[in-house]
DNA sequence: TCTTGACCTTCCCATCGTTGGAAGCCCCAT
DNA sequence: ATGGGGCTTCCAACGATGGGAAGGTCAAGA
């Protein structure tokens, strides 16, 4: 089946398949005769468990890591486990880093009255402060 | 004063500065005799500015938006506030969805036992499931 | 005054994942 | 056989940042 079909099986466009062939992520293709490549239901099946992997938040590089423990009939579950739940923390974190801001923001833009005046505590927060990165917070005391 | 000095004392890296006027976020710098960028205290200011605004998750765009706002005396605020409140939505927006690929990957990896034995549910899931996205509800029965 | 080292300049490249487009070939249906 | 859609490769862009090369400049010390 050629790349188009591939992709509207796998959930993963014509040319993603291209880039993950690219760089190695996936193997080359088949080719038929006139150049075109050729896939088949294995290749569909490695394409939605890229796709999957790619929803769940791994990079390409895990995603690399995950499609050699899937091929590996050896593999030890433990190592599989030590992906998700390391990719599961590195989430956690950028989590917490948004919230922060997300809050913060939230604090400053409840205090602002928005109307048409001039005087904003958002952009007087933006002009002067740097300490604090406590948001939700009564402020912490020294 | 040198870009240097005013990438220590601004918070933003030189490299950075160079860009940000490159790309027209800040206006051309002045220059000495010899070629060099000169920064005075107001240059300071506002390059502390973005700091802090990039800090708070704002894009390049939105912090040009803001600055525009900032140096405007006869700006409302209610245009400052909508610029926030667009942010916070976009921020809980993202942070949702990275939650909701946490909190699949938390079962996921609750679920594997994580020795040496091959069996695992995370691959499992990988090369099978694509339906359900809602991770830590008892599954959406149609 | 000369040297030295730290700084500055511009320019290019890489990241990460994805999308877009251009130029040209191929395949199927009419 | 012709047209339109799909395929090929290559090149560029996004956002924000870092790295580095090649070369000019400045300030301090000998």
């Amino acid at each position: 089946m050629n790349i188009g079909d591939a992709a509207a099986r796998s959930g993963v466009s014509a040319k993603m398949i291209r880039y993950y062939e690219q760089i190695g992520l996936i193997p080359a293709a088949a080719r038929t005769a006139s150049g075109y490549r050729d896939y088949a239901d294995p290749d569909i099946h490695m394409l939605r468990f890229i796709a999957r992997a790619r929803d769940l938040g791994f990079p390409i590089a895990e995603i690399s890591a995950l499609l050699d423990l899937w091929r590996d009939k050896d593999r030890r579950s433990a190592d599989v486990k030590a992906l998700a739940q390391a990719r599961v923390r590195d989430l956690r974190h950028k989590i917490a880093h948004l919230q922060d801001m997300a809050d913060t923001l939230e604090d400053l833009a409840q205090s602002c009255a928005g109307n048409d005046r001039p005087d904003c505590p958002i952009l007087h927060r933006l002009q002067t402060r740097d300490d604090a990165a406590a948001p939700a917070q009564e402020r912490t005391p020294t």
